[in-house]
RNA sequence: CGGGAUGUAGCUCAGCUUGGCUAGAGCGCCUGGUUUGGGACCAGGAAGUCGCAGGUUCAAAUCCUGUCAUCCCGACCA
């Protein structure tokens, strides 16, 4: 492609609305421009690295054994009724009504595809002899995002590439996640991108297995936790943390148990300002209704809690913070005074709860906190369990070492759905004693616009974007220094022809442009190969050619150009999949 | 949805506090010329309903009210 026939708007300075790495340099570099919040248009060279992210996709689903097919982004609003998942969706949920003939129809954007596909298979699956069954396909979602951000990284409208797996046994879809997963690692590697998969809950979407794929980034938005040993790896809501129940003895230094006026303090920050203690030094008191019984929970002051771990913890099926008169009937306080000493209810405590000695707790009365407060002298635990949230240090679940935090920009997720949907929506299949089930069912997406956005957000240096070849937008660009010198142009309008003959996809700047200018430009839109010429090299016999990354240009004999190039680029692609998971 | 910030030329921004000349600069764009190996120089030029609506005033980019949009923090996020 010659520059001067596409549209490649680049920016010298930076739009005051991008505040991330990605966002300037994808709107910097040509490859996007806002439409309003949270909805994007990819120009033609922003374009084609998603094509080549979203071909990379393909490929790799296909060698999995998924089949692709397209389904429509419209759907019935009924079908998310059906899973009540209009309600879970909510404000997220693109609906709305259209008049047809006399009649209005309520239509909704798919925000995912779970009860098109079920019902789909529902119709054409029958027997167990046809499956298993894995679909996919890549297409346009929709979801209106409270509050769009990010640039490209959290928008209303994205290219996911969603595939659902049909199975009659738990074993078979097991087999079909394994190859999901290992086709993920391939796809996540071919692109060039760092990624962790990450244990993770499955969220709203039920059942009992998932994974995350992250690429660590400080703009990310997900927390995730890693081992230093790196043998284990979830999301934050997931993390297990290593600890053990602690002795639940009474510290021999325990101070006596004090009731202190605490007036309209009712948070950790509040109380640990008035009374000059450390949120470190708190036990916070969370009242929450399990089922149908309200339980205690008690977690240190600077630590979160972790609803997940404490439902497990429970074994109860609905948990949520109690209401307020809940509360007051258990503390006989107002909301913002619950401690563990003489609370009437359940009590649950995480393990670093009773490590505390003379801790600070709220007294059961409005305006009170009680200081001193000990196990086993005021309170009483049978057991400690995990509550909270990971935090940095964490002994590690599954080895020696500890937890860290990182950030991490979610692209890939591997879900076992179970029979969810396939309930909810009547969708059967006989086996061989003639007996019906459910079909068991797998999903797994990916976020084609995030695998280029993440690899804007990481791979860029002061000059501008990085691209791996296999994303590149295209492979090599040649610059001419002087288009209206007749030699230097005869000798680059041949490379660039015999280069796209032999399937090279070129960006031929032929623009009317100071060298300096066209070097900035490559060099912010990030083309891996670069091929030069110029008149000072032509005289010597030579051309330039420069990896996007290395220090200076080679000089490369004028005869010797193009297959040079063609050499480097095969190099360059073999090395690219040594990286990749066979 | 709560909190904060910003809307002036394609981009980055000044002007607003203290109302008043024809609304400015740099970059980009157009014309001509000189240049040509890391974002050239000279000369000339085009380009803005000052986000929108209403109000105050002899007079509003500037003050007031409302509204819309965008960005950031939080809540939310299959």
């Amino acid at each position: 492609m010659r520059w001067s026939k596409t549209l490649i708007p680049t920016m010298k300075e930076v739009p005051a609305d991008a505040e991330i790495p990605s966002h300037q340099l994808m709107l910097r570099a040509g490859l996007i421009r806002q439409l309003m919040a949270g909805a994007y248009t990819y120009l033609p060279l922003g374009y084609r690295a998603l094509r080549k992210a979203e071909a990379i996709v393909r490929e790799e689903m296909e060698r999995a054994g998924a089949v692709e097919l397209f389904m429509p982004a419209l759907q019935p609003i009924d079908l998310f009724e059906k899973t009540g998942r209009k309600e879970a969706f909510g404000n997220v949920l693109i609906n709305f009504q259209v008049q047809r003939g006399g009649r209005q129809v309520h239509l909704a954007l798919g925000p995912t595809h779970e009860e098109v596909v079920t019902d789909l298979i529902s119709r054409h699956v029958t027997s167990w002899r046809q499956l298993p069954l894995c679909v996919f396909q890549i297409q346009t979602k929709f979801r209106n995002e409270e509050r769009p951000r990010f640039g490209v990284l959290r928008t209303s409208e994205f290219l996911m590439k969603d595939a659902y797996s049909f199975h009659s046994s738990l074993e078979q879809l097991n087999e079909t996640y394994q190859a999901m997963y290992h086709a993920y690692c391939r796809v996540f590697a071919r692109c060039g991108l760092n990624y962790v998969p990450v244990e993770a809950e499955s969220g709203p979407i039920g059942g009992d297995a998932s994974h995350e794929f992250m690429v660590p980034a400080g703009n990310g938005e997900d927390r995730i936790v890693k081992s230093t040993k790196g043998n284990y790896a979830a999301n934050l809501e997931r993390a297990e943390t290593g600890r053990k129940s602690p002795s639940l003895t009474t510290p021999a230094d325990a101070a006596a148990l004090q009731k202190v006026a605490t007036p309209n303090a009712t948070s950790i920050e509040q109380v640990s300002r008035m009374l000059k203690c450390s949120p470190q030094q708190m036990i916070k008191t969370l009242i929450f209704q399990a089922d149908d019984a309200p339980v205690a929970v008690l977690i240190r002051g600077d630590h979160e809690a972790n609803e997940g771990k404490i439902r497990r913890a429970l074994g109860c099926k609905s948990l949520g913070l109690a209401d307020p008169k809940t509360i007051e009937a258990v503390t006989g306080a107002p909301v913002g005074f619950a401690g563990p000493v003489g609370i009437k209810c359940r009590v649950i405590a995480d393990h670093d709860v009773p490590l505390i000695a003379n801790a600070v707790t709220g007294a059961n009365a409005a305006d009170a906190h009680f200081t001193g407060v000990n196990i086993g002298r005021d309170y009483q635990l049978d057991t400690t369990f995990d509550l909270r949230n990971a935090v940095h240090g964490d002994p590690c679940p599954r080895s020696d070492g500890t937890l860290e935090l990182v950030h991490g920009i979610e692209v890939g997720h591997v879900f076992k759905l179970g029979t969810k949907y396939s309930v909810s929506l009547g969708a059967e299949f006989v086996d061989e004693k003639e007996q019906r089930h459910p079909l068991i069912m797998g999903c797994y997406g990916i976020g084609v616009n995030r695998i280029i956005a993440s690899l804007a957000e990481t791979s860029f240096d002061e000059n501008g974007l990085i691209w791996p070849l296999s994303v590149a937008p295209y492979s090599v660009e040649i610059i001419p220094l002087n288009v209206t010198d007749p030699e230097v142009m005869q000798l680059a309008e041949r490379c660039y022809s015999e280069l796209e003959a032999a399937g090279v996809d070129c960006l031929f700047d032929d623009r009317d442009q100071r060298p300096g200018f066209k070097f900035k430009d490559a060099d912010l839109i990030g083309i891996p190969l670069r091929l030069v010429i110029g008149g000072k090299g032509l005289k010597e016999g030579n051309v330039e050619i420069k990896w996007r990354t290395s220090a200076g240009p080679d000089k490369v004999p004028v005869d010797q150009a193009v297959v040079t190039v063609q050499r480097l680029l095969a190099e360059r692609r073999t090395q690219e999949f040594a990286r990749v998971p066979a």
